[in-house]
This record gives C-alpha cells, structure tokens and sequence, in this order.
RNA sequence: GGCCCCGUCGUCUAGCGGCCUAGGACUCUGGCUUCUCAAGUCAGCUACGAGGGUUCGAAUCCCUUCGGGGCUACCA
C-alpha cells in the first residue's frame, strides 16, 4: 500500500476554492498545512482551485491572499511569489489538464460518456427504487462505433469519464489509519465536463502530482473522494511510492452540530478581524480545534506551534466552534501584547469609530489611557467605548446612570467633591483619590463603592469605567471639574 | 437506503491496560480581592453513549448496538 519509506522533501498545499470569503474551517486547514510544512521545515504551496470561473472571482481569490497573510500563513510557492511548479491557478492549467485527459482516453483508462443529465438521473431513480449502490451504470463504456455515431448526429456532446476497475481502493490515512473502498462504491466519475472544463477529480489530482505534493491534509469531506484520486495517478502512471500520503482533517463545526455556516455563528475570518480578534488568537484557537500539544498545554504562539505541532496529534473526531472560548484566548494575547503594539493596533478602531481624530495631544493622552485597560478588553473593538469618555467634545451622561445621581443626596456628594477637588494640589490620581476619601468617606462616611460610583458616572458618563481616580487624572482637571459642576 | 468516518464534563481537550475515586482550559455558580468593570485567586457543578466480551485489571483492546457526520453531481 502507498506508504514511502523513503524520505522525499516535505510539500504541503492549501488549496481552496474561494467561492466566498475564506472561512474558519479553511483557515483551520490553512493553518495545519502550514504548521506541517514549517514544523518538518518543509514548502507550504498555496493554490487556488478556480476551475469553475463562475463561482470564484478574483476579489475572492485576492480576499484569501489578504487574510492568508494577515494571519502570518505566508507561503513559498503560490501566486504572487510564483515558483517552480506554477501556474498556481487551476485556471492557468487548463491545458495540461486537457492532455491528461486525453492521455487517458487514448490509454483506454477513460471514456467518452453521452449519457444526458437526465438519463443519468433515472438511472440514479431507478437505483434509489430498487435500494442498490447509485452510481453511474456503466452505459457508455463500451459504446460501439455506431452507437456513438448515432450519438453525435444527435449532437450530444460527451464528457470524459474515468472507468473504475474492479476491485478495491486501500491507502492509509495518516489520522485515520487504513481506509478501504470498495469500488463496486465508487462509481465511473467524470474528469471532463461536456464543455470540456475539468472538474476538481482531474485537476487536484493532476496538479498535486506535477507540483510534487508530499502530504494532502484537508477536510474530511473528501476523504471518499480520495479513491478517484489515487486512480488518477495510476492512470498517470504514478508508482505508489510517490503517491501523496493523505490526513483527512475533521470538521469545524456550528453550536448545534450541523457544518458551521452564518446562522450557526460567524464564519467568515474577515468579520473576526474587523471585530478585533488578533490573528494570532484566531490561529491559537483553531490550533485546538482538533489538536492539542498536550500535558495541558493551550497558550501556544505561531513559532511554538510550528514546533509542537504533528498529524500524529490530531484528532480524527470533529469540534465545535466556541466563541467564548475564542474570545478568552483573544483576551488573554490582547494582555500579552505590548504597549506599543497595543497602541498600534487600537489605533485603526479607534479612529474608524471617530472617537479619535488623530491629534498630538489625543495621542499623549491614549499612550497613558491604553494601559489601565488593556486587561479589560477581550477585543480591540471594545476599545474605543471604553475610552470615548476622554475625547467626547459634547459629553453626556448615559441614559441608564443618569438616573442615580440626579437625587438630592447624589446631588450634594458631587457638590462636596466638587469643592473639595479645588484644593488638590498635583492633579495626579494619587492626589485626587486622597482628596476624595477624605472628603466622602471619612468626613461624610459614605461607602467608597456608593460614593465613588457617582463621580465615575459623573466623570466618566457611565457606570462602568477604567480606573475612576486615573481616569480623571488623564482626562484633567478642568474638565473634570466642569463635568461635576454640569451635574450639581 | 448504500458506502465511509466519528463518539471522554455544556464546549475544546489530556488520557494511548494499572499513575483515573478521570486532569487542564472555556462557560456557569459561589467566595476572596476591590472605586465600577475587568484581571487575579480559591472552591464548586458536570463526562468515559449503551450492551457484551478479552484481561488479575479497561476510558484505553475486540464485537454488537445506538447516536452524530460526510459522501453518494458535468460542486469542491
């Protein structure tokens, strides 16, 4: 069975269809052919399966370049970086794909098949009635000259099929262990559509021969189409020892057990970048999603996963997606980060949500502000609320707080603190908060969290804020003070 | 329906015959800390789908069963 003992250079490919934005379960795969290549110091090859020109567009292809790079998978051979073995877009291929199909026709391991769509339909009916094996029958595997004579004066267009020889399939998978199909399973499939465009069957199996692919690791969806595969490269006259050896990911999948899809939760990896998730939680998160380094390791950095990970360590049963999870771990990297790369990448959300302008001053005053909250956000999209009270020009009191500080009692607090702010001398945060305890809660001797709650609504417009006293040493003291005043 | 894959806490997982009265993380609940929210910290809840074997011993091996998923296209 295909298994090489002898060791030749590990290739890997990422080869998606982009008929959309790429999702969490192709960046999953994504990030494992990525992981294998680096971890065995082997080539990522990055291709675009765009053989059906009506489903993948160019900005989709471009998309998945963007977010590829943007999670840190770059590769080394692929579009925009070229290589040895391009074209790298299966729509750039189109004619080698075409001589191998007619090398098969000519070889006799394919056929012309002019069996209609709706022939093959009621063929398909007929095998649901009578509870058999549905597949193609056959029909036009040994058409006589006359038969196909009559075919073409009809003007069928034939496609080009692949005949399926007696007998069984068996390669091992390198999660799965030994997989068989029975090819009484596997029915005579279709290389060449009528318009003589080459389906997925060909073209993969064409491509990740000619461009020496040494590992397929993809989804578990095509693991029954892997016996078509191996067939097209003994039709290519593929010895077995260079077969690619295959690892058949699990699935992704949505809350409720069904694929992960819009309705289940987000999928696309270009609406977690815009709601602040960091690449390299995205990528520490789907790492887990059906492997794990072990001895109750999680915290793993791009460069430790390509040091750890190995297809012996993942998972044959599928994961589902949780975002909560997701969502701590992108907590957990945001406290990781700098504070500079904190600064830098707030920035974009920042200013997208105008609560920035971009000026000197407001840029002193956030180089101060990021740190007291950067361990309170789980995402960079939670950055600018929790900061909007520090640049607001016309400020004012959410509508849920306002209500419990416009009582008489409130109303005298922030009196007190109010004239009693005018002495701090230094307007620090230390001199404020000493200047504030004194005044509430040892003169008038309230509690800190009742009496410190209004100012910070007071102050700051909501409930919920950064650290009160550093809050109001950032924001100064006269609009402290005014903001006070406005609210007695 | 047929073929194939899969089955440990709610979720992600550790576990690869004795170290397991099953460990970690997220979530949830309660406590501590505390100017709010977070963060941190302590504790708690909750799992080997079921039934048969094999074995001195099974979450780990085998069989059956049930459950979930994929494929069954001139999609990928």
């Amino acid at each position: 069975m295909p298994n090489n003992s002898v060791a030749r250079p590990v290739r890997v490919r990422f080869a998606p269809s982009p008929t959309g934005d790429l999702h969490v379960g192709n960046i999953r795969t994504a990030l494992f052919d990525w992981a294998y290549a680096r971890h065995t110091g082997g080539t990522f090859i990055f291709r675009i399966e765009d053989t059906d020109k009506d489903r993948v567009t160019d900005e989709y292809i471009q998309a998945a370049a963007d977010t590829l790079k943007w999670l840190g998978l770059t590769w080394d051979e692929g579009p925009e970086v070229g290589g040895p073995y391009g074209p790298y877009l299966q729509s750039e291929r189109l004619d080698i794909y075409a001589t191998w199909a007619a090398k098969f026709l000519a070889d006799g391991f394919a056929y012309h098949c002019y069996c209609s769509a709706d022939e093959l339909e009621a063929v398909r009916e007929a095998q649901r009635k009578a509870n058999v094996a549905p597949g193609y029958n056959g029909h036009c595997r040994d058409l006589s000259a006359d038969h196909i004579a009559a075919y073409k004066s009809e003007g069928r267009l034939p496609v080009v099929r692949m005949r399926m020889p007696d007998g069984s399939t068996t390669f091992t998978d390198l999660i799965r262990g030994e997989v068989t199909f029975d090819h009484n399973f596997v029915p005579d499939f279709v290389l060449v559509r009528a318009n003589g465009s080459p389906l997925y069957t060909l073209a993969v199996a064409v491509d990740d021969v000619m461009m020496k692919v040494s590992h397929v690791l993809r989804g578990e969806d095509l693991l029954s189409s892997t016996p078509r595969q191996i067939r097209v490269y003994q039709a290519m006259g593929v010895s077995e020892a260079d077969y690619p050896l295959f690892a058949h990911l699990p699935f992704v999948m949505g809350q409720d057990n069904a694929k992960l899809s819009k309705r289940n939760g987000e999928v696309s990896i270009a609406w977690y970048r815009e709601r602040g998730f960091l690449p390299e939680a995205i990528c520490n998160y789907l790492a887990l999603l059906g492997w794990s380094p072990g001895e109750d390791r999680e915290d793993v950095t791009m460069k430790e996963l390509t040091e750890l990970f190995t297809v012996e360590r993942v998972h044959s049963s599928p994961a589902r997606f949780d975002m909560k999870k997701l969502e701590a771990i992108n907590g957990d990297k945001i406290r990781a980060l700098s504070p500079e790369l904190f600064l830098e990448k707030s920035l974009p959300f920042l200013t997208d949500a105008k609560v920035l302008t971009g000026s000197a001053e407001e840029l002193a005053v956030l180089g101060k502000a990021l740190p007291i909250i950067q361990e309170r956000v789980a995402t960079l999209a939670e950055v600018p609320a929790m900061l909007k009270f520090l640049f607001v020009k016309e400020f004012e009191v959410e509508e849920s707080s306002l209500s419990k500080i416009t009582d008489e009692e409130s109303k005298k607090l922030l009196s007190v603190a109010y004239d009693r702010l005018q002495s701090v001398g230094d307007w620090t945060h230390e001199g404020i908060e000493e200047v504030l305890r004194k005044a509430l809660i040892e003169e008038l001797g309230l509690k800190p969290r009742i009496a410190f709650s209004a100012i910070r609504i007071a102050v700051t417009g909501s409930h919920i804020s950064p650290p009160l006293f550093e809050s109001m040493e950032l924001l100064g003291r006269e609009i402290s003070l005014s903001r006070l005043k406005s609210l007695i």
